[in-house]
Order: C-alpha cells, then sequence, then structure tokens
RNA sequence: GGCCCGUUCGUCUAGGGGUUAGGACGCCAGAUUUUCAUUCUGGAAACACGGGUUCGAUUCCCGUACGGGCUACCA
C-alpha cells in the first residue's frame, strides 16, 4: 500500500460545522490508523465568500479538537502553498492541457445570458443536450474564438463530458456506484476570474498534494464523476486517490441535512465553537463554548456513523486511532441527537481524573468572578461535585456555595417544620463545633447524630436544614463533606445567618 | 422533473438465510443514596411495503414507497 495521505479541505466561510469536524476526524483517524499524514488544505478560491478569520476559526477548532495537520498553511509542508487562492497560476496549466486534448472548451457566455437561458428551458443543462446552442469554443470558429480571447471577453472553461458512457469505481464505504456521463453536465473547471473551480481544484491539488484517499461528504457524490474524468484526462488515473463519501448529518427531527439555523431554532449547538459572523456581529453557540469537554465531542463525532462492532461506545483518540476503518463507517445518514452527545460528555466528565478537569473548571469559575487561590480545595470540590455535571458549565451550579455564600437560603423547604427544639439543637451544634479539636466530615457527623439522640430530635429532620444553610437548597453532595471542606468557621457563619433568618 | 445515495426500536446502532433480533441515549418503574445527581435492577419500544430466489427470508435479487443529496463562473 502506498504512503496514506489524506487531506481536509474547507472552504472558510464562516463557522465549522459538526458534520465538518466529522470529517476532519474520520480523515485523521484514518491516516492515523495507517500511519500516514494529514493535510489541510484552505479551498479559498471564491473570493465573493471569503469570510474574515474564517480560517483562523477552523484551525483553532481542529485544535481544540486535538487533530492536528502534518501540513497546513502555517505548518508548511512539502507541499506549499496549502492556501488554493495561493496556488491560482497552477492551475491554468491544467485547464489549457484539457483544452487541447479536446477535452475541455472555451464558453463566453454571460451569467445574465445563463439565468435567461435556464428560465427559458425548465430542466436546462450545459452539457450533452444544450452546449451547441451555448456561445463557446464549440460552436464559435477558430477564428471567432481567437478574436474573443484577444479581446479579453470575459469567458470560463468548461470541461466536455462525454457521451454515452458509464464511469464508475468503487466507493471504500458504499461499493461500486455508478454514472452515465450523459447525464453530467460540463461543469466550470476554471471561473472567469482565473480561479479554479473546486473540480479542477480538487484533482489537481490531491494529485499534486499526492493524496492517496480522498474523503468527502456525500453531497459530493453526484460531482465524482466529473473528478474521475479528470483524473484521466490529465492522465494521472494510476495515481487516483480511493474514495469514500461520508453520510451526512440530519436534522433532528428529520428533513434535510444539518444546518446551522438548526441549532439556533431547536436550542442546541451545531458548530464546534463559538463564531462571531464579523459582517453581522451574530454570536452562533459552539458545543466549546456550550461546556463540552473535546474527548466527549470528538467521541461522539466518531459514533455518529461509525462503531467497531462491539458494544463499546466511549473511546479515547488513541483507541479511536488504533480500531478506526472506514469499511465500519455507515451508509446512511445519522439524524443528530443532542441529548446522546449530552450522555457522552457527562460519561467523560464523570471518567475524567481531577487533573483532567481542573484548567477547564477553574475558567467556569472565573466567568463567575471566583478567583481560585487554593488548587488543593478546587481540587476536593472537582471530585465531590463531578458525578453530578452533565457540561463543565454545571460546575457552577453544582458548587458555587464552596466559594462563596449561597445568595439565597430556600427557607420554605424547612420553616413550615421549624421550631425552638431544631434552633436550640443547632445553636449547641455551634459550640460542640466550636470545642472540637478535629474537623472532618466523619467526626461531624457523629457529633451531628450524638447530639440529635441528645435532644431527641430525629436526624431526618435536622439533616435537610443543615443543608440549606450550607448549599441554599436541596441539592449537593453529602452535607457533611461540604461543612468538612468548607472549614470550621464558615460552617459556623452560614449556621448563624441561617438562625437569624429563619428566627425572624 | 432528472440523476445518485440510502431505509433494523422515537434516536444512534449491532447482527445477518434458521436469533427470545443485541446494545446505547431518551422514556417508565423499582432499589440504593437521611437532598439532588450518580449507581444498580427491571420494563415498554424496531427489521418500510410487494414480489421473487430458497425447505426457510429481517438478511440475497427486483420493484414500489418513503427519506436524503446534487442539479451555480459555491464549496
Amino acid at each position: 500500500m502506498k504512503k496514506v495521505r489524506v487531506r481536509f479541505a474547507p472552504s472558510p466561510t464562516g463557522g465549522l460545522h459538526l458534520g465538518g469536524v466529522r470529517t476532519v476526524l474520520f480523515n485523521y483517524l484514518f491516516a492515523k490508523h495507517h500511519g500516514g499524514e494529514f493535510v489541510l488544505r484552505i479551498e479559498d478560491t471564491d473570493q465573493t465568500r471569503y469570510v474574515e478569520g474564517a480560517e483562523e476559526y477552523i484551525m483553532e477548532c481542529l485544535d481544540w479538537c486535538g487533530l492536528k495537520p502534518d501540513e497546513s498553511p502555517v505548518a508548511g509542508g512539502p507541499f506549499v502553498p496549502y492556501r488554493q487562492s495561493e496556488r491560482k497560476p497552477m492551475y491554468l496549466e491544467y485547464a489549457e492541457k484539457l483544452l487541447s486534448a479536446g477535452h475541455a472548451y472555451y464558453a463566453f457566455d454571460t451569467p445574465e445570458q445563463l439565468d435567461a437561458k435556464r428560465k427559458e428551458i425548465p430542466n436546462f443543462q450545459y452539457g450533452q443536450a444544450f452546449r451547441n446552442e451555448m456561445v463557446n469554443s464549440l460552436t464559435l470558429t477558430d477564428v471567432e474564438v481567437k478574436e474573443y480571447l484577444e479581446r479579453g471577453v470575459p469567458h470560463v472553461i468548461r470541461i466536455k463530458m462525454p457521451a454515452n458512457e458509464t464511469i464508475s469505481f468503487t466507493d471504500m464505504i458504499r461499493g461500486e456506484v455508478s454514472f452515465d456521463t450523459t447525464l453530467v453536465d460540463d461543469k466550470v473547471l476554471l471561473k472567469a476570474d482565473g480561479m479554479p473551480t473546486y473540480h479542477l481544484a480538487v484533482v489537481v491539488d490531491d494529485y499534486l498534494m499526492k493524496i492517496s484517499h480522498a474523503f468527502r461528504g456525500e453531497e459530493w457524490l453526484p460531482s465524482a464523476p466529473v473528478h474521475l474524468l479528470l483524473w484521466k484526462y490529465l492522465g494521472w488515473e494510476a495515481e487516483m486517490p480511493e474514495w469514500a463519501h461520508l453520510p451526512l448529518i440530519l436534522k433532528p427531527e428529520g428533513n434535510g441535512k444539518l444546518s446551522k439555523r438548526d441549532g439556533d431554532r431547536l436550542g442546541f449547538p451545531v458548530y464546534a465553537m463559538n463564531w462571531t459572523d464579523p459582517k453581522t456581529g451574530d454570536l452562533t453557540r459552539g458545543f466549546r463554548e456550550l461546556g463540552f469537554l473535546p474527548q466527549a465531542f470528538v467521541n461522539m463525532l466518531a459514533m455518529l456513523g461509525w462503531n467497531d462492532g462491539t458494544e463499546q461506545e466511549i473511546f479515547t483518540m488513541d483507541e479511536l486511532i488504533e480500531k478506526f476503518s472506514m469499511e465500519r463507517v455507515s451508509k446512511a445518514g445519522a439524524k443528530f441527537d443532542f441529548e446522546k452527545a449530552k450522555w457522552f460528555n457527562a460519561e467523560w466528565i464523570k471518567r475524567s481524573e481531577v487533573e483532567g478537569l481542573r484548567l477547564m473548571v477553574e475558567e467556569v469559575l472565573e466567568k463567575n468572578s471566583i478567583t481560585v487561590t487554593d488548587q488543593d480545595y478546587l481540587d476536593k470540590v472537582i471530585a465531590l461535585v463531578k458525578d453530578r455535571c452533565v457540561l463543565l458549565t454545571d460546575f457552577w451550579p453544582q458548587a458555587s456555595f464552596f466559594f462563596r455564600r449561597p445568595a439565597e437560603l430556600d427557607i420554605s423547604a424547612v420553616k413550615p417544620k421549624w421550631n425552638d427544639d431544631k434552633t436550640t439543637f443547632f445553636e449547641h451544634l455551634l459550640t460542640k463545633i466550636a470545642a472540637s479539636p478535629n474537623w472532618n466530615a466523619t467526626d461531624l457527623e457523629n457529633d451531628f447524630k450524638v447530639l440529635a439522640e441528645e435532644k431527641a430530635i430525629k436526624v431526618g429532620e435536622l439533616m435537610l436544614p443543615f443543608r440549606i444553610m450550607l448549599v441554599g437548597g436541596k441539592f449537593g453532595p453529602a452535607v457533611f463533606d461540604i461543612a468538612a471542606l468548607i472549614g470550621k468557621e464558615e460552617t459556623a457563619e452560614r449556621v448563624n445567618k441561617f438562625l437569624t433568618l429563619v428566627n425572624e
């Protein structure tokens, strides 16, 4: 097998979509599984769609997900440049080669003329059926063409699709796929501005960059015959990559592929990270800022259309690399399920070591104006609450009371059953606490229970009030653990505060 | 419309000529946790339809239906 080289070739037009990240992931896993290289190539051939910051955003996404390209516009590599706009001069040569071999032709039709034609003819296709009615080097005389060219009349170069040929190939996921060339139109290869279209650019760059396997979304399947023919006409057939067209990620409710708008509408992220449109200033929320762990995000994406044949669902990147194979990717599109995505995240948080969570939790706390000064304390808090967090952002509601006194106490939860005996109990608890030389959960629990017995109050009647005092509400880890962690003084303060409040 | 791709619980999927069609998410019930979550146990829930092929099809073939993609000088 030749050296495996794959590429992810996004167009920098905005935020990186779930499906895009999954395409990168499958490329990456395949490459690393085979000890090959993963290339990032920017397909910025459409200047009208260029969006400021999109390229940087894409690279940051890859970085966050841990999908590091071996070659890229910033990392460089043996096949520079990796931005198609910077490769512009290279494409003309190949287009001309096709021209002289009769596999392509000049077309001078203006966009307006094409629009008119499309309106006039219901199923207009620039190809077999209508190319002879258009203004191109097939219908013009050589002299005319030469004259047009010399005059600088805007023109494109189109591929000349052959008639009545069946072109087929073996897709690594779908098996044999075939097309009738008569039904495929004469795609534009080189635009009037001298830039190649995707069709020419992928083929030329995949060849030049020695790409061994080309993986992309299923939406590219219909244009595969154009690419196959180009490989053939350019004389590179022997080096053509193997293809795999990945199934699409669909909207949760069924109809259509997932788009950014679905996220806004249904209330879940579609982009990997927050994306702010530089023109409108609109913010689209991403998985990262919502509180997803990159490992969980990657894991979830990998399972959307792939499995290893066992019942394992939680995989580390190394395991994915070890087990991934394109043949086990399913053919059908998958509807995105945000509930399952959250489950992956919760699993990852639970299974993560405290050290792995530290930085991210610290960030969440900082967003809530908490500066962590004692790392040991933070670690203990994380250990205590991580099992109850689904998103990293949950660490705030689940642990805020470890860092500041609860803003509000849910007194209504205990008030109806409150009485003077309970006040006395807690007052005595306070003096007992103050006198005790030890401060830990077990001793405290013991003192608490002994005292309850002395006062003839059921422990159960006292636990909830104690929790409300410390936490503010009916949630959180074991009360005595909380008390032990926040400290003797703080515990006393909170008890006192509650007592004055409840006895008002 | 044309072309291409697809179709197993609500969702993600395993499986594959003879299975009680397996798992996970979600949902429901119970247990544990003197809060909540976690955890554990159990439950409901699927082979789109019609023809073949076959002793036997959910599995193979052909149709139909349905879903999706493409049909730009966008990628």
